[in-house]
This record gives structure tokens, C-alpha cells and sequence, in this order.
DNA sequence: TGTGACATATAAGTCTGACTTTTTGTTCCC
DNA sequence: GGGAACAAAAAGTCAGACTTATATGTCACA
């Protein structure tokens, strides 16, 4: 899924970063350079490239004299990728999938309905192809390849909305919807109810409906939170 | 507003993080460490760890016999805090300040609505107090008070949501309002009706009404939307 | 006893030079 | 023309010496 890390810093990472995520070391924690350097056996110069990387995701912050220290998980940049990847890699998994789910039902509608103002022939294409591709594979435990559709139909909605930040939680939504299918629920075929919204949706951004694309991509994104048992109490 | 860069690696970030945010170096261009170490007057080990933090940025890409590759827009982290910040400095604040505002449209009624489910009685309290605040200082050119009170006001309704992904983009609403109260708009006093929907925002949260704060909320950012003449043709 | 100035130790920060490794592009031969 | 061998270029790695900031402890003085 994720590129392993390029270079000795990118090794050290590989298993710094995702030991800090998990909450291996709390925060507050002091490492020392030279001993993290020791101990990954490689040279002050490429333990302190590593150092930099975890300072400009926040996780950690080195000062004179004190030493590396680990921030607290509120600091983090929560939304760089590569933190995404090593918290769902981790034992939080379960709660970031939660968060992410979240994210997502907030920002999906509002970029369906953008879509169906914005998206070019070509994009709606496109959408109605994955949608055809979904119910396609809805039946018969073909559950791969209808994640390859259904993460191809959310990644083209995010883009089409001609939001960058929109189009950037593409990556995010994959994630969310491969963890779906591989880990947790979805033993069965998918919910053909869902599969139908996907089909509605295509239609209504190719008919420029933008209240209609927002309202039945809410629903989507509703079902979602609901597999979570995120709900009202 | 955003810490100087610390230490000598920092101050190349400033103004190399910039510069490339800015479009000054086009996708594609090739980079030397070497020299980058010379024009900045750095040691090629301080210019090396600069690079790695904009490699983790998605800002670059290091390659060996190469050189140091500019990167695509569309690959960079556009939630970066750091990449954000360089990105209002620079003249794609414009663009930068609608995309991160349609976001904030997307999120914040999500998180109002959460919150009204989720907050603790200091939460609510907090949140009247904030908009007693606004309410306060929404007459007589009392702009920096108004906006202290209202970046305050979403940082406590995007926290009280529960969900980490909205807490951690206090810092961009802030820039928002900030933008917005500093450069853009509004030279006159805030909108009387929008005053009135924060208080009502709060009145809903505390009343644990999720659908009304949900609702209020998507007025207020959807005022925001409106300045910024971001509608649908 | 408390407080301020000063000394000291510590760990990050910086620089330099030599060496290694990967990759690209060229050249030369079949 | 195509493929293999070769050379050059730039990043990558390492080791060591030195600098700087700063937390903390010490001591004198009030």
C-alpha cells in the first residue's frame, strides 16, 4: 500500500514514526539523538534527518540541552498521510477509522453537490462508469474488485468538486474504504441499497442537480457512520 | 503570527518553503543540494535536512544522480499548517483562503451538530461566552476584539465535536477569520444577522438541539461562502 | 532563609572532508 | 539499431571536531 522508506532515514521512520503514533513513548518523553542513532545503528546525520521529519509532522520537538521530545497527540498533524498510514497501521486503528469516517461524512456531500455544479463531461463519464461498475460487482463476493470501483467513484466526486482540499482526502477515503472491506465489517455483499445511492448520485451530478447529488451522498456517508455505530445516543 | 524558523535549517524553510509554494520554482525543476547549500550559505548537512522536511511536505522529491525535484501541486500536503501559512503569505492567498473557507463549510456545521450531542456543560458555557463576546464588541470599530472572540467561538465548537480531524483545523479557521478581518473585507462592522446566528448556535448547543445547531451554522458559513462570491453560477 | 549571579555540564546544532551508492546517459561493439 | 559495458554526477552515508544555547546546580550575599 505505502512506499517503504526511501533511504537509511527512511528505515529509522518506518519504525520511529509508527512506535510514536501508537503511544509508545507518552508524551512528554525524552529521547537523546545520539542513543536513538546508536540504536538504529546509523549516524548522528541521518537520526537527525529523521528527527527533522517527525518535528515538521509535530510529533516531536528538539531543543538545546533537553533532548527530543514527544509532543502530545493533540499536536500532531493529523492529516499528513504518511501519520494517517502509521495510525492505521497501530492498535488506534479503530478509532482512526472513526475519525476519518467522520471527516468524511462532513466533507462528501458538500463536495457531490460542487461536483454536480463543476464537473466536466468527462468526470461524469467517468462516474457513471464506476457506479456501473459497482452494481456490476454487488453480487457474488467479487469484493475486490468493487472496492476498486467504489473507491474510483469517490476519488472522481472528490476531484470533480475542483476543491484541492477536497480532492487531497481522496487517499483518506481509500484507506477508509479498504479498511472497510479488508479488516472490518462486509463479510457479505455489500448493501444494495448503498449501491443504488452510488448509480443515483452519477445521475444527479450528470443532471446538474446539486441539492440532489448533496442530499442522497449524505445518505451514503450516513449509512457509513451507522456500519461505525457512530449515531446519536 | 507563525514562529520563525528555529535553528539554521528553519531559516532556509523560510523563505525556500515560500518560494516553492509560490509557483517561483515550476513542477519539474531541478534542484542541487550543493548549491542550495551555497546560495543560502549553509553546510550541505543544514540544507540536507531542509530538503527532507519539504520531501516530507510532498513539497520535493530527492532523487539520487538527479538532484532535488520540484513536485506537483496536486502532491503536496495541502493540510500541512506550515504549507498553509506559506500559502496565505504568498499571491495564491486568494485561491488558498476560498478553498480553505469552502472546507470550513463542509466541516463546521458537521461539528456544531456533533457538538451539540457531545459538549461538556464548560464547553457550553465557554461557547455563550464567546458569542456574549461577539455580541459585545459588534459595534464601533471593535474589529480585533469582535475576531478575538470569534476564532475563539469555532476553535470551542470545532473541539466540543469530539472528532480530532475537526479539532485540528482551529488553527485554519483562525487564519480564515483573521484573513478575512486583516485584509479582505469588512471594513465596516460584522453582519448583525450573523451575531445573532452565533448566539443562536450556542443557545442550540447548550439545548442539545443537533439538527438546529447544524442548521445555523450552515447559515453562517454559507455567509461566508457569500463574501468571498463563491455560489453557484 | 531566600535570592540573584555565576559557573558548569549537557545535548543539540553546525561544519568539513572523505567515501559509497545509485542512476543516467554515453559510447562502443556486435 | 540494439544491447552491454563504462563513466560521470549527484545524493547518500559516515566520522570527528567544534560551537552554542540552556537547564541546573552552586555559592555568596542580603
Amino acid at each position: 500500500m505505502s512506499t517503504p522508506g526511501r533511504g537509511l532515514h527512511g528505515r529509522v521512520l518506518d519504525t520511529l514514526g509508527p512506535a510514536i503514533t501508537a503511544g509508545e513513548y507518552p508524551a512528554g518523553s525524552v529521547l537523546r539523538t545520539d542513543e536513538l542513532a546508536q540504536r538504529f545503528e546509523v549516524s548522528r546525520s541521518v537520526m537527525r534527518e529523521a528527527v527533522r521529519v517527525l518535528e515538521s509532522m509535530h510529533l516531536v520537538e528538539s531543543r538545546r540541552r533537553v533532548g527530543v521530545t514527544v509532543l502530545a497527540e493533540c499536536e500532531w498533524n493529523v492529516y499528513d498521510p504518511q501519520v494517517i498510514r502509521w495510525r492505521l497501521a497501530g492498535s488506534e486503528r479503530p478509532r482512526q477509522l472513526r475519525s476519518l469516517t467522520v471527516l468524511r461524512s462532513a466533507v462528501e456531500p458538500v463536495a457531490a453537490g460542487l461536483a454536480a455544479r463543476l464537473a466536466t463531461p468527462e468526470q461524469c463519464a467517468e462516474l457513471t462508469e464506476c457506479a456501473l461498475g459497482m452494481v456490476a460487482n454487488s453480487r457474488g463476493h467479487r469484493l475486490e474488485e468493487y472496492l476498486f470501483h467504489d473507491v474510483a467513484f469517490h476519488r472522481v466526486v472528490l476531484t470533480a468538486s475542483g476543491n484541492e482540499m477536497f480532492a487531497r482526502l481522496g487517499g483518506v477515503v481509500a484507506e477508509v474504504l479498504a479498511g472497510r472491506t479488508h479488516h472490518d465489517v462486509m463479510f457479505e455483499d455489500p448493501d444494495p441499497a448503498a449501491v443504488t445511492l452510488h448509480v443515483q448520485v452519477a445521475e444527479a451530478v450528470r443532471a446538474r442537480d446539486a441539492e440532489r447529488a448533496e442530499r442522497l451522498t449524505r445518505e451514503i456517508t450516513e449509512g457509513a457512520l451507522q456500519e461505525l455505530d457512530i449515531l446519536a445516543p
